[in-house]
DNA sequence: AGACAATAATAAACACTGTATATTTACACC
DNA sequence: GGTGTAAATATACAGTGTTTATTATTGTCT
């Protein structure tokens, strides 16, 4: 049998395949993905995958989007949750929805933002669409607050000439937000992913510092120097 | 010819090893190290190399190791060229020295941090004694504001019971220092290190947020969080 | 309905990788 | 000077991503 009929094969195989990937960065890490696995467990042949991804490279780009769209997604939630409540238990409600995802889904956090696939460079073009649209829960929340003229920070970096197109592309996929709300935000996305990516990777030295209450500790940190 | 005779031999293979790995991984990144390309460097066949590191994830363990004391030399140094000055110029100049050792070697940086090698853990216990070190040049400065009574960190989490002995491990390595003091230091380690993995890893949108502009405003911010 | 072209799979092969095993040789020591 | 050890090679195995050629199925056009 050189093809199968329609019958006994795989409605979309596309969507089965990035399932596949899924499911084996979920048990053996992203490090360990395979074409000829996940061909393997869907009982095909590895080059059938050509058909569906130019190369592993596109397959991983394909999986780091959807990674950020369900962290957004966690973010987005989690800010409607609150709606209507106040501003800054919005901003506090990102901010640990944010943790929770990366210790829900530790591999798909490490597939962004470790490098564990070999010589793969995420092409920016592809991704920002949906890394923009990950930040932009934060972002719409820190809009707000400095529309009611809430937001301090003193002092802050202007952003560097030149660069205004690139915010109008971001603008087309995050929403229409002001460059310095989008600068406050990048700075506060700084400072919770710099102490989830040591904990997620485990490396924070283990002195026991418990990492949700040190998470809280930074979450007050920032609500106090940013918001007035 | 089965062995060479020991004139054309290489010395000290193993440091050989790790230069040639070095060398590698500088030009063509942390992901692609490869025995058989290191052998093949070095004119010698892949198994040869098993003599001196018993498999390639202990090879990357002693890199990690060098890299740990590399980051741990820029930060004594700078340090120390502030030896006699103010204690806060002091704590600059560390945190300056932290992101230009990620900038000046981004690969030792990602191999350290990111995860570019498959299926590859670090093992704590023996990465621990350098990496101990190279945050002690800041924990050492931490201190002896401590001990000044210039440290301001109302409301710091409390470390965790039942740790002391993990904590006294890290003592004998980076220095016999206040539990308090290596707990701020490690939040101080994790803004820095959350603003410099973002800016490596090329995880920053390019919306022209200068970086070492954002990453002194930063600086200025641990500084007047913390020290009084 | 029949011919045809596009499509989606397989089969086989290539150049890699890390690693295990067996073999051979150079060297140091008694 | 023989012997044992250590350090290299040779060979082989199982795995990887990817390319090429081949083949059978499918949908379309006449």
């Amino acid at each position: 049998m050189v093809r199968p009929s329609k019958k006994t094969q795989i409605p979309n195989l596309q969507e089965a395949i990035k399932e596949t990937a899924w499911k084996q960065i979920a048990e053996t890490g992203a490090a360990a993905l395979s074409l000829r696995a996940i061909a393997r467990e869907l009982k095909i042949t590895a080059p059938a995958i050509y058909n569906y991804f130019p190369d592993r490279d596109a397959l991983v780009t394909a999986l780091i989007i959807d990674a950020y769209t369900s962290s957004g997604d966690y973010q987005f939630a989690s800010r409607d949750a609150q709606a209507g409540g106040d501003l800054v238990e919005r901003l506090r409600a990102i901010g640990f929805s944010y943790r929770q995802w990366a210790l829900d889904y530790p591999q798909r956090y490490q597939l962004i933002f470790g490098t564990p696939i070999p010589g793969y460079q995420a092409p920016m073009m592809e991704v920002l669409p949906s890394a923009a649209r990950s930040l932009s829960a934060l972002v719409s929340v820190i809009e707000e607050l400095r529309i009611v003229n809430r937001l301090n920070a003193d002092g802050f970096p202007a952003v560097q000439p030149g660069y205004e197109q690139m915010f109008d592309v971001w603008r087309g996929f995050a929403g229409d937000y002001d460059i310095f709300s989008l600068s406050i935000a990048m700075i506060i996305w700084s400072r919770v992913h710099g102490l989830v990516s040591l904990e997620v990777a485990g490396n924070m030295p283990p002195f026991g510092v418990d990492g949700s209450a040190l998470y809280r500790y930074e979450i007050e940190s920032i609500i106090g120097q940013f918001i007035k």
